[in-house]
DNA sequence: TAGATTGTTAATCGATTAACAATC
DNA sequence: TAGATTGTTAATCGATTAACAATC
């Protein structure tokens, strides 16, 4: 159960890894060594070996891996041989869209949508219950939610970000372009879009800017 | 013009110093120090002068930044002194997400949506027009466009991927779960959701697990 | 001027890659 | 067995941090 000292460059590699397995056991490979999967998925054989043995030995001297145990591992290790409860805050296009996924298929269940449009409440999105937001605290204290999504206004996420806290939120994943103030302990992925745009701004920029 | 040479590790902060300093420009600050910015943003003083001076020399000793300044410069760098023409494939909930996020103002204009779906066709999404996705050739042939947002189904994304390298495309901002099979010298951004929130998975399995 | 803070070089740290003995 | 490939240590590379002379 020792999973310290994994570093967060190995961590972000992990689902990479499952996507690729789960599409070799969907082709049916059976078989593979690092140097093949390599080839396919862009890490260094090395970097593969490597990132494999933080976590135990599972291949084989001669042998390669097993794709269907390695996969079992891997799935194993990020968690998903558990199922996650999840609420949403924020019914909105990004809510929605989230809430559409397909999320469900990992485990991840969606068990309430929050928002404080009157409109919104007592609906439902992709089947599941539009709450007021009023009644968030009350709700978590009768609920044990794993993940709360934030895709509130920026304006408001801060705010809910604290509510969460209060109500004893342990990992929150933010969809507002806003680093949250939260307490060291508590898990934020952030997903900033308009970082992620920029990016690619840069990149354009840099591609046409004329050489050395 | 020379932009070369910029670790991405770089890149990839330049946005959180946009998105701070133009929050710091609003509050009215007008000068900032490398130990203060170091305080709010959460990068050492050390990284930070190390990071705008991959750029130039935009502080004064004794003094620090003066915000709106650096505010510019960083914006400059960024590419966000231009505007820039974006088309999204797949006017689905996400798609719609996108369409409504309000990219616009920092100066990415969408310009059109593709589907395949005949009752979404002719129809309009956050006032932009919902074009039929097999005239994605032709519409590419006759608009300059800068960047492409697959928000498909993911069993079409490389199919789609194809026909915009094809037409032209030199930047990518994919939505979907696959890595895309792509020349080296187009830009692909990818916000792999899965990925992210199989981190926060994994993450929370950590704290939950006994100690060392 | 004296104090503060940059720009920049040098030192450290961490992550990736290379190499190879172990072994299937 | 011989060939192949892992697990793991050592070497390299790159990114972050520390230090400090330059200078406003």
């Amino acid at each position: 159960m020792t999973k310290r000292d994994i570093s967060m460059a190995v961590i972000r590699r992990l689902p990479k890894y499952h996507r690729y397995l789960s599409e070799m056991m969907e082709r049916g490979v059976d078989r593979i060594s690092s140097k093949e999967l390599s080839e396919i998925i862009g890490f260094s054989a090395s970097q593969i070996r490597q990132d494999f043995n933080n976590f135990g030995e599972f291949g084989q001297q001669g042998y390669g891996y097993n794709v269907n145990d390695l996969y079992r591992e891997i799935n194993s290790i990020i968690g998903l041989d558990r199922t996650y409860s999840v609420i949403i805050i924020g019914a909105g296009n990004m809510g929605g869209a989230l809430a559409n996924y397909g999320f469900q298929a990992l485990g991840f269940e969606i068990l309430s949508i929050f928002d404080n449009d009157p409109k919104k409440i007592g609906k439902q999105l992709c089947g599941v219950d539009i709450r007021d937001v009023n009644i968030l605290e009350t709700y978590m204290s009768q609920n044990k939610i794993d993940i709360a999504v934030i895709t509130t206004p920026v304006t408001v996420a801060q705010d809910i970000a604290d509510r969460l806290i209060i109500s004893g939120i342990t990992s929150i994943w933010n969809f507002t372009p806003r680093d949250l103030v939260a307490p060291e302990d508590l898990i934020v992925e952030n997903v900033h879009l308009v970082d992620s745009l920029m990016t690619v701004a840069y990149l354009l920029n840099e591609s046409n800017g004329s050489v050395s």
